[in-house]
DNA sequence: CGGGCATTATTTGTACTACATAATATTACA
DNA sequence: TGTAATATTATGTAGTACAAATAATGCCCG
């Protein structure tokens, strides 16, 4: 489910090890990076790959580079919080529950306004799709193919908003929960325990009945939360 | 209100051209690049400058390099919609009524949930700074200083929630209605008029009732809605 | 003795060259 | 004709040289 962000180029790599130690403390905001010459050497890289990396971090407003000055970390305001790297490095670095619950909050936000938006404006063939997704859903047989066919469903849900703001925002979200949410399915035997919720959901969009729809949803991704609330508690 | 994005370095306006090329359409997804070499000369920068500028442009998502094969302009569902400049982008060359309803109808999700959270868990220093922008609100006597206090009331309403990634997203899609936010403000002579929306929302924060301020926050970002709405069928 | 101004030193910014690497296109050979 | 070796070509990486900006220093003069 997670997929591990395989990184070809030089400068790809140092970005990941870099944004990492940023984003995890270990260089603290407002700190001085070594001057480059010496970080290249000491990253074993070439200014020129120590530098493609340093305009990405700086680009996600990680770090901040001026002349004599040198470069420096900036403050967490600064940094955007929503941009995938950054959010990965977080879960890296700094899995406490207090994060995830912020991530979860986030998702109890969008999912419910979107199934609502859904509901509104659904295409006959995204209703299609999400039909399509909740039939998976039912069918599956094993926690795995459950959770795909589930993914697949809320991304059609997603879809048939047609804000890919909102899309764009979820898929986020989505990921940087990525583990955490196979949590939410409880003890094998019962991974199908929430298929009623879905099927509620699904119903109202059919119907497109907005205020239906979005309070299917919330139920739903309450439940999801407090279930990995409780398996937060346990661990 | 609207930043001008000074760029100082070389590589920052090749960002910000190639990415305002792409993003408005001027180059569609798929198409190539010309090579490196020949871009660099056409551009009148080094090869350096432009392959510093790429990596950025690849990190949000919108081109990718392979060798021999060159660098082509991603699908759109690959860029990062939530990025800054992205979305600067977008609102530079797509201000379509269509975009500033979907930066519109964020909004509308985000900040009555924010609002809410706020209620919950704001401290009693946040509440003062909510009182404080809400006070300069009430004292402002022209466009300008009401604008500034409103932006200053919603900040420290989203600050209040504790909840960064809520904070990050507010503010990008802010800065992106930017412009837009002054036409929901009616004509000059009543600016105020959302006065008592606003006191709404601070007394019920200032109660911690969680729901009460979801409402009042709900109404009166609908309302702003509603106004940039008319606005735009007038142009 | 102290303040303002010129100088210097240091760090990032830009340019250019050279070569490595990977992926495609071509050609040679079976 | 099919396959494998080879050539070609684009990006990837390294390294050098110099430009530009600015903090730090030190000098001069009141």
């Amino acid at each position: 489910m997670v997929k591990p962000v395989v990184v070809r180029n030089l400068h790809g790599q140092v970005v990941q090890e870099l944004g990492r130690l940023i984003v995890s403390g270990e260089i603290a905001p407002g700190v001085n990076l070594p001057r480059e010459e010496l970080l290249a050497e000491h990253m074993k890289v070439s200014r020129t790959a120590l530098r493609e990396a340093m305009k990405v971090l700086s680009a996600k407003g990680l770090i901040e580079s001026r002349q004599k000055t040198g470069t420096r970390v900036r403050d967490t305001v600064h940094w955007s919080q929503l941009d995938a790297d950054v959010l990965a490095w977080r879960c890296a670095s700094m899995p406490t529950d207090d994060f995830v619950e912020k991530l979860a909050e986030m998702r109890e936000i969008i999912e419910p306004a979107a199934a609502a938006a859904a509901a509104r404006r659904r295409t006959a063939d995204q209703l299609g799709r999400i039909e399509a997704a909740y039939e998976a859903m039912a069918a599956s047989t094993d926690r795995e193919e459950w959770s795909v066919a589930d993914l697949a469903f809320h991304e059609a849900v997603l879809h048939a908003t047609h804000n890919e703001l909102m899309i764009s925002l979820f898929s986020v979200i989505e990921t940087a929960l990525g583990s955490y949410l196979a949590l939410s399915a409880r003890k094998a035997s019962d991974f199908k325990y929430s298929l009623p919720h879905h099927k509620k959901v699904l119903d109202a969009i059919r119907r497109r009945q907005p205020e239906v729809a979005r309070e299917a949803m919330h139920k739903m991704v309450a439940d999801s939360r407090s279930n990995i609330r409780r398996h937060a508690k346990k661990a």
